[in-house]
DNA sequence: TCTGGGGTCCTAGGACCC
DNA sequence: TCTGGGGTCCTAGGACCC
């Protein structure tokens, strides 16, 4: 194989694998992960491969789950259990090579070009077979010269698949396939590229780029580089350490309709984000609100923060501001409270704009003068 | 009886500056 | 009276992914 190698490791039903290594006596059982607790909403986040056959599947209602599935187990997700596998998982992967890119909180990327083991399969093999034995957790692994080919690679066989995908290989296995099948290509786009002629992943790949940039803007030649195989991205490890936004949302159980209601919904949430800032030792210096109503209908609004925020008082106290600003009095189904340009706090100086500057070097000489000491 | 919660990236229009 | 072109920042909303 000419140029680079690269792996891209998908573990399997992630939350439902995790929660059967938490409660063994699952793994018989139909499992589906959905929270419980508020039945009118609930969706199914992930379910394992016995639900699946059942014809249960992710975003699924959880009510309807239970119609296809009758003894299908559901079990409340534990986002903090999934972290910390998830942690295990990226550290496993970076004994084997330096250059390891999470790109979500159960995949990543691993370039191995440059490693020692001349048997890329064979390294795939070692790799899916620690996992499974050390966390317990089974993966399917792409090996391509690319990431968008890894990736695809490792959808091609579910579960614990090792699945080569060349390059020259790509039309012939790919060109007849819906244009869906393109990871970054979901239903509107879809839609769109049906309504203008094209169907396939190959009409997509021969499709003129001054075409598809007049429908889909000027970043879109990129569809058309993955239609044909091509995608330089390198794999980046510090890509998932550059984290650009910490956000929190609750759907519930009954519409809020009083502004009351929302603000208390509010200081909750801002609460919940203020820990996870915390936590990751970030501040937040842009804040948004994010609403849903009973129809679905989603709206925000974001402010640039003179001073950024951690504390829970301070976020709640923009995000009542930008509520009040944004809420027109509809019933509100969801609210959501994110953090972007978080960043650590920045010293002080940084701060100062002249304006405050003039302020207080004035007030720092009217002090000298009135003879206090400063 | 539809439709969670956490993210990223892109576009488009207006403000503002040179 | 007529009034360019480019760059950056800000905000709202949409598409997409897991």
């Amino acid at each position: 194989m000419s140029g680079r190698v690269i792996f891209h490791i998908d573990l399997n039903s992630f939350f439902a694998s995790v929660e059967m290594i938490l409660q063994p006596h699952l793994q018989k059982h139909p499992v589906a992960v959905a929270r419980t607790s508020s039945q009118r909403h609930g969706i199914v986040v992930t379910s394992n491969y016995e639900a699946r056959a059942h014809g249960v599947y992710t975003t699924m209602p959880v009510w309807k789950a239970r119609q296809v599935c009758r003894d299908l187990v559901i079990v409340p997700p534990h986002f903090e259990e999934y972290r910390r596998y998830s942690s295990a998982f990226i550290e496993l992967l970076q004994s084997y090579s330096s250059f390891v890119e999470q790109a979500s909180i159960d995949e990543a990327y691993v370039d191995v070009t440059d490693s020692t083991k001349q048997n890329y399969v064979q390294l795939a093999e070692e790799i899916q077979a620690s996992l499974l034995k050390k966390l317990g957790l089974p993966c399917s692994i792409g090996i391509a010269p690319n990431k968008f080919l890894a990736k695809m690679a490792s959808d091609m066989k579910k579960p614990l698949g090792i699945s080569i995908l060349r390059k020259r290989d790509w039309p012939t296995l790919f060109y007849d396939q819906p244009v869906e099948e393109i990871h970054g290509v979901g239903d509107k786009t879809g839609e769109h590229l049906r309504r203008i002629g094209i169907q396939t992943i190959g009409a997509l790949a021969k499709a003129s780029p001054a075409q598809i940039i007049e429908h889909f803007g000027p970043k879109s030649v990129r569809l058309i580089e993955k239609a044909q195989g091509i995608d330089d991205r390198p794999v980046d490890p510090e890509r998932a350490e550059q984290r650009k936004s910490v956000g929190v949302s609750s759907t519930f159980h009954d519409d809020l309709e009083t502004a009351a209601e929302c603000h208390e919904a509010l200081r909750k949430l801002s609460e919940r984000l203020s820990v996870r800032l915390k936590e990751k030792g970030l501040w937040g210096y842009r804040l948004t609100v994010q609403m849903k109503d009973s129809a679905f209908r989603v709206s925000s609004k974001t402010y640039s923060l003179e001073k950024p925020v951690q504390q829970s008082e301070a976020v709640a106290q923009e995000a009542v501001r930008l509520h009040e600003a944004l809420w027109d009095g509809r019933p509100v189904r969801l609210l959501g409270v994110t953090a972007s340009e978080v960043g650590p706090l920045k010293p002080f100086s940084y701060q100062l704009n002249l304006f405050t500057l003039e302020q207080d070097l004035a007030r720092y000489s009217a002090g000298i003068e009135e003879g206090g000491s400063p």
